[in-house]
DNA sequence: CCGATTTTGACATTGCACTTGTCAAAATGA
DNA sequence: TCATTTTGACAAGTGCAATGTCAAAATCGG
């Protein structure tokens, strides 16, 4: 009884803990792009080119869960960047594929090896055990946040 | 070595959930504040005077890591509300103490015992041990990134 | 094949959650 | 006492996004 009151407080604590966390990525994220030219949303970008393949600008709203509208103004700032380029899409002549230049996907890989560098420094704190609970914990979490809230469509 | 890649990725992955899990949580709180005239960054107002007791503004700006003009706002709100109230400051004459009036204090009650119940529900499907670890390793995270990141003041 | 519906890119507007800057009154501390 | 700091109030700006609308084009049902 006593030990339930003390998981849920301890699921609170974690939850608060979601906007730092989010701060401190970003941040560090942001540390990590000066010197490229990069934004943090035109990172974003290229790292779902480079993890899921070429794709369409609404095809990238959706998995970034945002309004297209605004995935094509990321996507237009990454263009005229040079790190991706748009390719004919058979399926769809108005929608172009955007696929990562030979720059883009470089730059990327190169991003996310830094980033997994410090993450694996992180990570020796953590047990494997501990690490992989974790995750699971959030993403239990989050799926039973989404289910009790009513504003789904 | 690979165990080494895993942890690290299973750890890039947690970190990137985190602006989900706080959509997710503001979505649910947002959900659990109708009926209530309070909006979410009013019922944090009221989370912390009931948490760590009446405190002025500025006292409040640095508890939530935000400027203290944009929290005197919120406060502003919060007290045209009626759910806290000013007093003396006998430290800072200028400065008025704010305190949970009993409407206010019976308020943030009853919404973190919602919230909690809450809680409850979600941590039947996590054990003890899993839920205390991905607290230990968010806070870690926190902490880690945090110190990984040249901005700080 | 054709007309109705949907998708897409482009553009405009708006909202929200803050930050930043400034000021003057007041308070503090040397 | 006098320079410095704190505080509340107000103004303006910023960044991320949602929302609305349009026209061209694409897709789909018959």
């Amino acid at each position: 009884m006593h030990n339930v009151n003390m998981k849920a407080e301890q699921l609170h604590q974690l939850i608060w803990m979601s906007r730092p966390l989010m701060q401190a990525a970003e941040g560090c994220v942001e540390n990590g792009l000066t010197g490229t030219n990069l934004t943090v949303r035109m990172r974003a970008v290229l790292e779902i080119l480079h993890k899921y393949g070429e794709q369409t600008v609404p095809e990238l709203a959706a998995r970034l869960d945002i309004q297209r509208q605004y995935v094509q103004i990321m996507c237009n700032e990454t263009l005229a960047s040079g790190f991706i380029e748009q390719r004919p899409n058979p399926r769809h002549k108005r929608s172009p594929i955007l696929t990562l230049t030979n720059q883009g996907s470089a730059l990327i890989e190169d991003i996310l090896s830094k980033e997994m560098q410090i993450m694996q420094e992180m990570s020796e704190d953590l047990s494997t055990e501990d690490i992989a609970a974790a995750l699971k914990v959030i993403l239990s979490v989050v799926d039973g946040l989404k289910k009790r809230t009513g504003d789904r469509k």
